[in-house]
DNA sequence: ATCAATATTTAGGTTGTGCTAAATAATTTT
DNA sequence: AAAATTATTTAGCACAACCTAAATATTGAT
């Protein structure tokens, strides 16, 4: 089914919000994360349930069907691929390919998605270390952690980021921590849950918040 | 300016026809153009007029004002270098890329263009041999010339197609004949003008019409 | 120069996607 | 459980971009 920009903004934002509190979606959470009314959110919603990809119930919010999660894997594939090729290949900086890939998930076209996924090498996971779900949308997980949850001495590589705000994709820069970076806790404060780090072959030292919008893969 | 992507395409329209015959362009021509009613059209280059983008006398047609030229070559800029990507990295047939192309040169980003053409080697034309406008709107022009019009034993390369209709250039490919194939006429029919040529290492016949729309570059 | 044919514009309608304000349902407080 | 608050929907308007049908201007033929 050949959907508008809006009609796919509208399933992504839908699925992520599921994933995020696995309950149903109410129409102002809905309207919120569309930046747009909640009026305006009802008048989408109908138009997605007349096409069957989510089901709706009138005060009660919405579910997708399984042809709109379907529908929104395939958007998120898109957007995620297209972020691998502007940071590997075009080297745009990790804080500033959402804006380019929310445009360019919009192209319709799925021999393009084949060829660009082969160009890029088949990636599994975005430059925010975000799964790529595939063609058939199967989604590859992550073994995880929030930097937060690693003790003294134990180490991992950055994989990814809880939140992902310019301000805080820049200030991981400043740090000199991407993907793949290894990190190392020297030292855990229990106090305020701030640590002393290893970053390459510099020490570091980053806040509680920090650790806790970090993703690690441990060694 | 931030134009919508029928606006651009109306602008391209209107910058194709006005270097096909170098007069002022009727509504009539842009309506067939753009596949649609003559009376949408109007609308459109009524709001295009709006943004100073053109100049407008009713019942007398369009022509592009400096700041619309500059538009469309941005536009046409964008259209090309994608197809150069589609070509040469993902290597998508030059037969196929025009629709994704018209899709993604409405990807506003002027990063995203400035990168891709670095990635891209900065090229000069695009897989159809057309001239891809710099950023600053200058064309370089190809000292191309149509096939029929080399004499026997003349020689040349391939730089493009006058139509790029995907059942000619499937046909082209089928007699090996691309952007880059060194050609050579080995004879020329004045009866038909139809001509013998070496594509490579191979001998082939090729009509009048096959001839009269295949640009080559001297040697 | 007038008339017929053609080109163009205007008027008014449709669809998609947004909005605000008012009405109504659901939830929370008391 | 009723009242107050909050969430949601409905009604009605706006704009971009299309359409058709009718009106008007231009051009070409006589």
């Amino acid at each position: 089914m050949k959907l508008s920009p809006s009609e796919e903004n509208y399933l992504k934002a839908i699925y992520h919000l599921e994933q995020a509190s696995d309950t149903g979606v109410t129409t102002n959470a809905l309207a919120q994360r569309m930046e747009t009314k909640p009026s305006s959110a009802t008048d989408m919603v109908k138009r997605l349930a007349e096409k069957e990809l989510l089901h709706y119930v009138r005060y009660r919010g919405v579910t997708l069907t399984n042809e709109g999660t379907k529908s929104a894997l395939q958007i998120i594939r898109k957007h995620r691929l297209w972020q691998v090729f502007l940071v590997e290949k075009l080297h745009f900086h990790w804080d500033q390919v959402a804006e380019i890939a929310e445009q360019l998930e919009h192209v319709h076209s799925e021999e393009l998605i084949a060829r660009l996924e082969r160009f890029l090498g088949e990636p599994d996971f975005d430059p925010h270390g975000e799964p790529i779900p595939s063609k058939d949308g199967t989604i590859k997980q992550t073994a995880k952690k929030l930097l937060a949850e690693l003790k003294k001495n134990q180490g991992g590589v950055c994989v990814g980021v809880k939140e992902s705000s310019p301000e805080f994709l820049q200030y991981l820069d400043k740090k000199n921590i991407t993907i793949g970076t290894k990190i190392k806790v020297l030292g855990k404060e229990f106090f305020d849950g701030s640590m002393v780090i290893l970053v390459g072959k510099d020490q570091s030292f980053i806040s509680k918040k920090t650790a806790e919008n970090l993703y690690v893969q441990t060694l």
